[in-house]
DNA sequence: AAGAACGGCAACCGCCGCAGT
DNA sequence: GACTGCGGCGGTTGCCGTTCT
């Protein structure tokens, strides 16, 4: 038997695992008359438990609708997809796993999938391609998640992609714009560190934006000299980080994804003053942070980066012109832009040679 | 064969949000 | 608005079974 030895505690309730006759008693109580309050249940059905540990009991192993045993091929698909949504939103990630419960699926997580993922290549935080080393080196890391990414995902799941995708495509547009900076900047102006091109790339969750805007506050400090990395300066902070919030309320909206053209999250002014550029398809942008997106069904139609999994197990070396990473299709969009070459040859680049560069 | 190390999982703990007062 | 009780959630612990050495 797992679990903890029964011991009592200092209220002489007792604790760790149940026995069967315990497991029994509660049953009865409950489909006699509910578990109404679980703090009272215990007196009243007679157990020598806290109620929480009957309300754990009953939750996550007595319930009828439990349903015990490994988890299928679907349903591990559906958690790691989720939890790329959601992250760790067990009970939330639950509800979409009829008779799991989300102390299951967590245990599941920490002891299987997890390894799953890192034994791949894959960080289990991020879903992305682990980035303890430098960007450029782990590009070709980055491009085949790209694709085993894709070929993760269930058909049913292509809203979702289409979410990841969206969010990655605004920060690769933000990575975009620094990238401007630096060309429009003099050249004493200090380059952007790998920490913080792993984290506009890497980053699956928007609270990265936040480590981000940390990263340029330190390296600020670091600098000695008031202005921080990018050509920002030190005064300029607050209005970065609003600009930060801004677009992760902005990654939330439900329209988000369906742009199709580059967005310009920012724009860099003459003074080096970072703000919101009017776009002809966005109307003002929200400036509180709306709560999580629902999840939606799949939609038919889908951009580029998200072609359906037989597709997507085409070598992208065998059709070149197949956009089958979100950096082609990137790169696609970005086509009518002739400022952008230089970085579209940088995103070629990336995803046709090979890697990396020391 | 025996002990150590590891893996899996049941159960607990502490915190948080919400509702009622 | 402050306080309290409660349910729910995510993180962590601790034990047993299995595998490794």
């Amino acid at each position: 038997m797992m679990g903890r030895l029964p011991y009592h505690d200092g209220n002489g309730l007792k604790k760790g695992t149940w026995t069967p006759e315990e497991d029994r008693i509660l049953v009865d109580y409950i489909q006699k008359h509910g578990h109404g309050s679980w703090r009272a249940l215990p007196q009243l059905a007679g157990l020598n438990r806290c109620g929480k540990s009957c309300r754990y009991r009953w939750t996550t192993y007595l319930r009828p609708d439990i349903k015990r045993g490994k988890f299928s091929e679907e349903e591990e698909q559906t958690i790691i997809n989720l939890h790329k949504v959601l992250g760790n939103k067990w009970s939330t990630i639950a509800t979409h796993l009829p008779g799991r419960t989300d102390n299951e699926i967590k245990n599941f997580w920490n002891t299987r999938l997890m390894k799953k993922l890192l034994q791949m290549g894959i960080d289990p935080v991020t879903h992305r391609p682990r980035t303890d080393l430098n960007i450029l080196a782990n590009l070709p890391q980055l491009l085949a998640a790209a694709n085993f990414s894709n070929l993760m995902n269930i058909p049913l799941d292509n809203a979702l992609r289409l979410q990841s995708d969206a969010a990655q495509l605004a920060k690769i547009q933000l990575l975009h714009n620094i990238l401007q900076v630096l060309g429009t900047c003099s050249s004493s102006c200090t380059p952007p560190t790998m920490e913080a091109m792993n984290l506009i790339l890497a980053g699956p969750t928007f609270q990265e934006n936040h480590q981000l805007y940390e990263l340029l506050r330190i390296n600020s400090r670091h600098e000695g000299n008031g202005n921080l990395p990018f050509g920002f300066a030190t005064h300029e902070l607050p209005q970065l980080q609003s600009n930060i919030l801004n677009i992760e309320a902005y990654q939330h909206q439900p329209q988000f994804s369906q742009y199709h053209q580059p967005m310009k999250v920012l724009k860099i002014c003459s003074n080096n003053n970072v703000q919101f550029a009017s776009s002809s398809s966005s109307s003002a942008l929200p400036t509180s942070t709306p709560p999580l997106p629902a999840l939606v069904p799949a939609s038919p139609e889908l951009p580029p980066t998200t072609v359906n999994q037989t597709e997507n197990k085409i070598n992208p070396n065998d059709n070149p012109s197949f956009p089958s990473t979100t950096f082609e299709a990137l790169g696609n969009l970005m086509d009518d832009e002739a400022s952008d070459s230089h970085w579209r040859d940088i995103i070629h680049q990336a995803s046709s040679q090979s890697w990396p560069i020391s």
